[in-house]
RNA sequence: GGGCUAGUAGCUCAGCUGGCUAGAGCACACGACUGAUAAUCGUGAGGUCGAAGGUUCAAGUCCUUCCUGGCCCA
């Protein structure tokens, strides 16, 4: 007879392979038609609010590695909220302004740019970033992620543009917004400014002079011994059509200097270059005349070489030993660190040159001479006034225009400002800084000490595609109307057809009626052409999106991104909330590192080592990318690459066959009429429950705090050691042989049915595809959705330490007894484990539990008898309980060839001969 | 150069306020089973806790310096 029909083996039409890119489109059509995603993103009223607002991805190019990341993390965040009894819409978003854009833009027009009007480029960039929107949304789609896709936001949406517009008329109402200059890249050929996108560094020759700036102030205390010889502090640069732009000259704090005596004169630079120096301008015979820190010359005054005005000895940190001397030509209109230093200095922003890269007219001695080729004039000017002390030619690095690939210049030009002291925004952003909750905590350090340091936020972009500074300037005396009144009229205006109007319509179309220049009375008026940052734009989201939403709570409960977004995102935000609402947008913000390769390098296309979202999709599946962002440590940097997404797809496969496995014994089962009551379950099967209820507590505080790797180990520990490697393989004999509706039976499939339930359950954020097909696998009642589902909860009476602890010495047991059955298996004695027959002995308490559970011991070990007995001759001695002895030998009886247990009571029965007693009555 | 940050077995991670021979899973090697089978079970081998100093009765854990990475600035 075959036995094995009497036999209830599991039993499940669930697959053992995932086959993920195929399964998963699948999935994801059920999902459409159940319609999650606008059932999840109805405003609900009912349940607490939490509100993760999305940070824009850039809406240019496929998703890359970190955007999965970021995405999935989100996403596994709002699914553990909304699992523990939240309503956590997400509204996905995406920033479409910018450079980025209107370059891709450019190139494709080319000519066909130069007959097209500014609102007709901007349409076209409005399309490009369109394109790129759908593209990324159906990418993030497949990546498992929920929201609502049909209404995302767009930064250049007509709301959204009228909302940024909105959020700059309030910062015009408070005066923090000013007009200043900066200097920036610029084309005089190309008459435009330059992004640092648009930059390209070639070699260039260059002149290389030194410079005398004579000292006139008096000299500070101490200095007695220089007095008698005119004085001066010399200054080296590669550009001396900066000179007449002269207003400093900038010392280290902290570094030495010295005061050369040449005879003749007294010659001040850094110590540390001053041999270097004086060979290259042939001074061989000279003395040091005194050594000195610079920091007592802070703010006295040389004057400059060429015009009669002082040029201020000041300090500063960046100045190095590198190249020069020590003493840094500073001309604040010219170049960042002198802009910097100017600043601090309460300099003007100097700039002589116009937009065509001509001196101005009124410049003395050079007026109308277009730089860089003035610079042999200026030279020999300096040479007249004895001020050149040496000139050679120096090839270096230089920004050159990308486009007519001419050497480019530094200069000031007009541009817009936030100002971080006006309503002391910057001492209100540090100090709302401490309102927000930090993760990790590191992240408050480090974007306070950004604030703290940061400058003026220039706002202003010389560019079209983006939302425009709507100020306008007077016809007449060319008085900047920077009114908020007027600013909120013109968001009025974006509200309904968006900013491109700005483009269409003139100026007194754009303005209220009977709009006057308030200076000069005048009523003609011009608009300004820059846009705004785009850092802006994203910067006033909370405005435009949390706020207006209503399915959005303000403040954000979370902002989660990469730690890059310190100085963008988090900042921008800060500054645009507290700027005009005195208060951050957030109440925590949650960072995570970057993705690197392997070998935790930085991805590039230069190195060859990107991994793209897609392959991997496509090779392993969506849910093995989500997986991976719960292995890793993502406040960390993480690292990825074939061997680690093997590694996962591993883990993966653990989990995976673990609830198949459970699903094939539950097959049978009703958890309507068929579960045991806990009183009667099992003794084992308690434990089991009680090591899940463990197993729920950490997994609900690791989705609380964030820490996702720490639940997916202690998920994927359970599933292995708990689980596969004990309770199941125990399991198989009962469940295997059993009567189907034997206690003993029912009592597994209860405690197997409620663990993969929770299991499911605790997994379906991270493994969303997985724990949905699972779900649809489950008998009994449940919701159409394992994301309409929500977690277990925790229940505290459920774990039995007692039963705990005897376990852990039974698994201590079970340990040593299976080195003492591998020594046997060594020895041909045994193959099969239930081919052995275990003797066992022990002192003290461990004797008393062996006596005890003796019944059971056997079961537990998977053998066939064991006998515990007071001593033991020729036996082994434990190794994690030395006080155990062991002995193994090939069980008594024969095989049962229904149960594969050894018995002497095969044998015993005519009509079955061949199985044991325990058999014979099950299958009676 | 500055701000922030990381460095524990081949890989992914534990290791709380310093205290038992530094743990887990995976990968690897060897073996078993063939009633979880493109599965499952067992055994084993892997670490001078980035390096060097120091504090302490005691340091992966505290301090100093250095090395190698990452992000953001310059």
């Amino acid at each position: 007879m075959d036995y094995k029909e009497t036999l209830n083996l599991p039993a499940t039409d669930f697959p053992m392979r995932g086959n993920l890119p195929q399964r998963e489109p699948e999935i994801m059509q059920r999902w459409t038609e159940l319609e999650l995603d606008r059932k999840l993103s109805e405003p609900n009223q009912e349940k607490p609010n939490f509100t993760l607002h999305d940070g824009p991805p850039y809406a240019n190019g496929n998703i890359h590695i970190g955007h999965a990341l970021n995405k999935i993390l989100k996403d596994i965040v709002i699914k553990s909220k909304r699992m523990q009894g939240y309503y956590a819409p997400y509204v996905p978003g995406w920033d479409c302004h910018g450079l980025p854009i209107e370059l891709k833009v450019d190139q494709k027009l080319g000519k066909k740019k130069r007959e097209m009007t500014k609102a007709e480029v901007r349409r076209e960039c409005r399309t490009y970033a369109k394109e790129w929107v759908d593209i990324q949304s159906d990418e993030f789609r497949r990546l498992g992620i929920f929201g609502d896709w049909q209404h995302p936001y767009l930064t250049m949406t007509a709301d959204y543009e009228a909302a940024t517009a909105r959020e700059l008329a309030r910062f015009a109402e408070r005066e923090g917004l000013y007009k200043g200059r900066k200097p920036i890249h610029w084309c005089s050929s190309c008459v435009t400014a330059l992004a640092e996108a648009e930059v390209e560094y070639e070699d260039h020759t260059s002149p290389s002079i030194f410079v005398k700036f004579p000292y006139q102030d008096e000299l500070p205390a101490g200095f007695d011994e220089l007095a008698g010889k005119p004085l001066s502090f010399v200054i080296w640069t590669t550009t001396p059509w900066t000179i007449p732009a002269n207003l400093a000259v900038c010392l280290h704090p902290e570094l030495l200097y010295v005061a050369i005596d040449t005879g003749a004169e007294l010659l001040v630079m850094a110590e540390g270059l001053h041999a270097q120096v004086l060979a290259e301008l042939n001074i061989t015979d000279f003395k040091i005349a005194k050594t000195f820190q610079a920091d007592v010359f802070d703010k006295k005054e040389c004057r400059h070489p060429l015009y009669d005005r002082a040029s201020l000895l000041v300090l500063g940190d960046y100045v190095t030993l590198e190249a020069g001397t020590g003493c840094v030509h500073t001309a604040p209109g010219h170049g960042h660190d002198d802009y910097l230093t100017g600043l601090r200095y309460g300099l003007e922003i100097y700039n002589p040159v116009d937009d065509y890269g001509r001196y101005r007219e009124d410049l003395e001695f050079f007026g109308k001479e277009k730089v860089p080729a003035v610079n042999p004039q200026v030279s020999a000017k300096l040479a007249e006034v004895g001020a050149l002390l040496g000139e050679d030619k120096i090839s270096h690095s230089y920004p050159h225009c990308w486009r007519c690939k001419k050497p480019i210049i530094f200069r000031a030009t007009e541009q817009w400002f936030i100002s971080m002291e006006a309503n002391q925004l910057r001492q209100k952003a540090l100090e709302h800084i401490n309102d927000v909750q930090w993760i990790p905590h590191w992240g408050r350090d480090r974007i306070y000490n950004m604030i703290e340091n940061r400058p003026d936020w220039c706002i202003s972009r010389q560019r079209s595609w983006g939302v425009p500074i709507t100020v306008f300037y007077c016809g007449k005396c060319d008085e900047a109307l920077a009114d908020g009144k007027i600013m909120h009229h013109v968001a009025d205006l974006f509200e309904e057809t968006g900013s491109d109007i700005w483009y269409e319509k003139e100026a007194k179309e754009l303005l209220p009626d009977g709009t006057v220049c308030p200076s000069c009375g005048h009523d003609d008026f011009r608009k300004e052409m820059d846009i705004l940052d785009v850092w802006f734009d994203s910067g006033v989201s909370h405005a435009a999106v949390v706020e207006k939403r209503e399915q959005l709570k303000t403040p954000a409960d979370l902002y989660l991104e990469g730690s890059d977004q310190h100085r963008g995102w988090f900042h921008s935000s800060l500054l645009a909330s507290v700027g005009t609402r005195d208060a951050a947008p957030y109440r925590a913000v949650l960072t995570h590192g970057f993705v690197l390769d392997e070998k935790g390098r930085p991805m590039s296309k230069s190195v060859g080592n990107v991994i793209a979202p897609e392959k991997v999709i496509k090779q392993y599946g969506a849910e093995i990318l989500r997986l991976w962002v719960a292995t890793q440590d993502y406040r960390n940097d993480t690292r990825v690459g074939d061997a680690i997404l093997k590694q996962v797809s591993e883990a993966y496969r653990r989990i995976r066959n673990t609830a198949r496995y459970i699903l094939g014994n539950i097959h049978d089962f009703d958890p309507a009429t068929q579960t045991v009551a806990d009183k009667d379950l099992l003794e084992i099967d308690r434990w089991a429950l009680s090591r899940l209820e463990e197993l729920v507590n950490r997994v609900l505080k690791s989705y609380d705090s964030y820490d996702f790797h720490v639940l997916y180990h202690a998920v994927h520990n359970f599933c292995s050691v708990d689980m596969s490697a004990f309770y199941l393989d125990v399991l198989k004999d009962r469940l295997y042989t059993s009567p189907t509706e034997s206690l003993e039976r029912r009592s597994a499939q209860t405690a197997m049915y409620r663990i993969l339930e929770a299991l499911t359950r605790m997994m379906a954020p991270v493994l969303s595809f997985t724990a949905e097909e699972i779900w649809g696998f489950m008998p009994g009642e449940r919701e159409e959705s394992i994301h309409l589902a929500e977690f277990p909860s925790f229940e505290d009476s459920l774990i039995d330490n007692a039963l705990e602890e005897k376990y852990e010495r039974i698994l201590a047991v079970r340990s040593d007894v299976a080195k003492v059955l591998e020594l046997a298996r060594a020895e041909k004695i045994i193959g099969h484990s239930l081919d052995a027959r275990v003797e066992l002995a022990a002192d003290g308490d461990l004797a008393d539990l062996l006596k005890q559970e003796s019944a059971q011991l056997a079961s537990l070990l998977i053998v066939s008898q064991v006998e515990v007995t007071d001593s033991l001759a020729n036996a082994t001695t434990g190794e994690n309980l030395p006080e155990l002895k062991i002995r193994v030998s090939k069980a008594d009886g024969e095989k049962c060839s229904r149960c594969w247990n050894y018995a002497t009571t095969v044998g015993e029965h005519d009509d079955h001969p061949e199985i044991c007693h325990r058999c014979l009555q099950a299958i009676a």
